[in-house]
DNA sequence: CGAGCTTGTAGTAGATGTACTACATTCCAT
DNA sequence: ATGGAATGTAGTACATCTACTACAAGCTCG
């Protein structure tokens, strides 16, 4: 059932915050490259991780994660 | 990673909106075991279900979901 | 050039989430 | 009192998530 494509804005606040993925995935206490799995949507964090990504970003989940595509910013 | 408590609110939004465990999984799309089993906490769900819930409940995930208890209403 | 940081890819292993079936219990309505 | 709806419990099976190790490639700074 989570088969099913959840479409996430991590690399742009990781850019926004200047920060790797080594140090956030510290700060998340998860390993390295599950960030990156999650940034290439390889697949989608469990509740539990996006809940702690949101709280690290201070922003709602909704900012970060939707079940529909993100506007893009550029051009 | 996903080991760690989430708490949440499904039993209370369902209980105001009057429907049942089956209705709601029908709603969600999935089985309706599984609703217990997010409501007794036995396990959280998936950022996708989780997405899917706020959706239909249309209030942010945060309401439903959180890394913190929640404050009681009663006594 | 050489070292180190960042990212991508690959693979294994274990934990968690979901589907599904079956049965027990409680409560309400007829 | 009988049946049906709603809920709880148990158990199996499969999919997904996360950890971890290892290696390659690009980049920057000395």
């Amino acid at each position: 059932m989570s088969n099913e494509v959840v479409y996430n804005r991590i690399p742009m606040l990781r850019a926004e915050r200047g920060i790797s993925r080594k140090d956030l995935a510290a700060a998340l206490g998860v390993h390295y490259q599950t960030v990156g799995y999650l940034e290439r949507g390889e697949y989608s964090p469990s509740l539990f991780l996006a809940l702690k990504i949101a709280e690290y970003f201070e922003v709602p989940v909704e900012v970060i994660f939707s079940l529909h595509p993100f506007a893009r910013l550029g051009s």
